[in-house]
DNA sequence: GGACCGATTGGAAACGCTTGCACATTCGAT
DNA sequence: ATCGAATGTGCAAGCGTTTCCAATCGGTCC
């Protein structure tokens, strides 16, 4: 394997002189460097990364914590970091950091010690104390889809989005519209769910719209928890509402499953709205609302890499707001005109199942 | 920040020692063993990653590289690789290798000089000069999905799985019978797609079942592509099947989507089958079968760290075939009398759309 | 009782780069 | 011509570990 001395002695200069050459910093003469550059094409010389990282104390390394790999928005969100990262030459050490499994041990041991040059977290849930530790370690570290206390985030309104995605279905005229959101998980801050229901919830307090406490349901974030519950509710012709706003695309899609297995047809029967993007949603039929979570990855890299050149850009804690783009699409239309009924349901019979 | 210098002076031992205590190699009485624990865990002492690895040669990170993220087969196998690696004590690496960009740049600087101790390579199509590179690098190398001339991989046997799933519909009855599934890239071989379309081929030979070439699609690994293909075909009462065999389950997915956009019911009108065991499979009742991907990123993993070890575990570069869990759920079932038509299909006249 | 052996330990030499510093050279502006 | 500044280059001192080697110390084996 040949090292940066192998390269200094066919070029023909000194060792320092390639490391400038190679690297960009300090200034090296055109001659020097292009013998330097054909010098190390030659020898098919790559730089020993340990070795530069510990003379310089960078790694180009930036380490990616999310609680999830394998759902949408996690793994989409990932790719655009992935890209942007190639990109502009750095590596990606990523980080599953789940519910409590190795949380101590990747707070401590994986995110110290010139281990990576910067960290984004995505979605994460920390309670205070990690926080304080994560903040601590001094790593400038970017958020997506957060937000953390005092870490800069790149996300989307999730109160505003949720609101004018309810207030879709209540400008097409219905008036018993369910959401089926996530849950803030005991001590962790999850800010995201919280965001989406408090937009749901005042979209119709400010419609004077009532919510029924089996309308304002819980779910994981995933089609199938979202296909129970939305079936169970469904089912129920006393309760059933005549829309969905769902927290997720995935979700949405578990609920457009739900009423289909019930026989009831989108959006006649039922409008369901999601907020997302999801690539599938464009073959069922999806409304939604889409958060370019591709793009918020890329803002993150950016935004992240800011921070770490000579002059330290942007440092300021203040999120980045995406704006989330309406795709309006057909499993929303107005109910149809026996189902509007506006008061709280009382014994009103439903049009059978 | 402290060194070990720090956390030898603490404990009263040099900072040999302190290696040694720490990393478990060479041997070191209980008593400074303890003192050293007790000093290192005071004074918040984490080992630099760089430092270490400069030393010792080994950086305790392993590589993953992966054509795409966001679809379900590598997320999933990504999810099981981040599991097995955080639980041994390693870092994960991850390099999103997309046709066409940075290639070379991965390839040669990326994977070189002492970034990873080994290489997870998914599903990976690679051109001989590649495969080449790769091997004279010299890196330990595992591969998921493939196989990869002269890498030993954790795979299904695609060509087996397929024909048994093939085989399933025939066994019901079927005889038009149409596959849906990837295609073999100019240059780069994959022979995922072709195993899987070689079983389906086969398995319709061995029952002397006619396959019409409009029956042998070429489809992105994508839901929205399979719809657009399957929508395509079904709509052509002629040419019509009464079943589709789909390489992954995302596409039979889109499958069950068209057939659902046309009017058809699964399984009464149209059977499906998939392959991969995706979650939401589940909901739309999808017989497939399961793959198990998680795991096979689960074993790739001890696959590769068997071989890091001071005494390297099986290096043989034979495959490690995972064996399918076969699903069946309701979208499968034997066609409508009136579908069974033996013979390739004529002017004879399919029943309504 | 003496040679030998394994366990334990410290000193010091790597590991392969980056970069502060000093020095030489070149250039443009007085 | 003269001087200061800017540019280009090499030397050598790190960066914070790991590990080879030698040394010490109890005990074991004949």
């Amino acid at each position: 394997m040949a090292g940066i001395k192998d390269v200094a002695r066919v070029a023909g200069v000194s060792a320092a002189t390639v490391s400038r050459a190679l690297s960009g910093n300090g200034s090296v003469s055109t001659s020097a460097r292009e013998r330097v550059t054909r010098a190390a094409r030659d020898l098919g010389f790559v730089l020993s990364y340990p070795a530069s990282a510990l003379a310089s104390g960078r790694s180009r390394n930036i380490g990616v914590v999310l609680p999830f790999i394998s759902r949408w928005y996690f793994s989409t969100v990932l790719e655009g970091i992935a890209s942007a990262l190639t990109e502009a030459g750095y590596d990606l050490t990523l980080y599953n950091f789940q519910k409590d499994k190795f949380r101590e041990k990747v707070l401590t041991d994986f995110l110290q010690r010139n281990r990576t040059d910067g960290l984004i977290a995505v979605a994460l849930q920390l309670d205070d104390q990690e926080i304080g530790q994560l903040r601590a370690s001094g790593l400038p570290t970017v958020g997506v889809g957060g937000p953390l206390q005092g870490i800069p985030t790149i996300r989307i309104d999730d109160r505003a989005v949720s609101r004018q995605a309810t207030d879709h279905l209540i400008g097409l005229g219905h008036t018993r519209i369910s959401h089926i959101g996530g849950e803030n998980e005991e001590g962790h801050s999850f800010p995201i769910s919280l965001g989406r229901r408090a937009g749901y919830t005042s979209a119709m307090q400010a419609a004077s719209l009532p919510v029924l406490p089996a309308w304002s349901i819980i779910s994981d974030y995933t089609t199938s928890d979202a296909y129970r519950q939305a079936k169970q509710l469904l089912a129920d012709p006393v309760q059933r509402p005549t829309a969905f706003f769902c927290a997720s695309d995935e979700m949405a899609m578990g609920a457009m499953m739900a009423a289909r297995d019930l026989g009831l047809r989108v959006p006649d029967d039922l409008s369901v709205i999601g907020i997302d993007g999801h690539e599938t949603g464009d073959i069922l039929g999806l409304t939604t609302l889409d958060q370019s979570a591709r793009q918020q990855g890329v803002r993150a890299v950016h935004r992240l890499l800011g921070q770490l050149g000579p002059t330290p850009a942007d440092v300021g804690p203040a999120d980045e707001i995406l704006p989330a783009r309406f795709l309006l699409r057909t499993s929303t239309a107005a109910p149809r005109r026996d189902q509007t009924v506006t008061a709280p349901p009382s014994s009103t019979v439903q049009v059978g199942l």
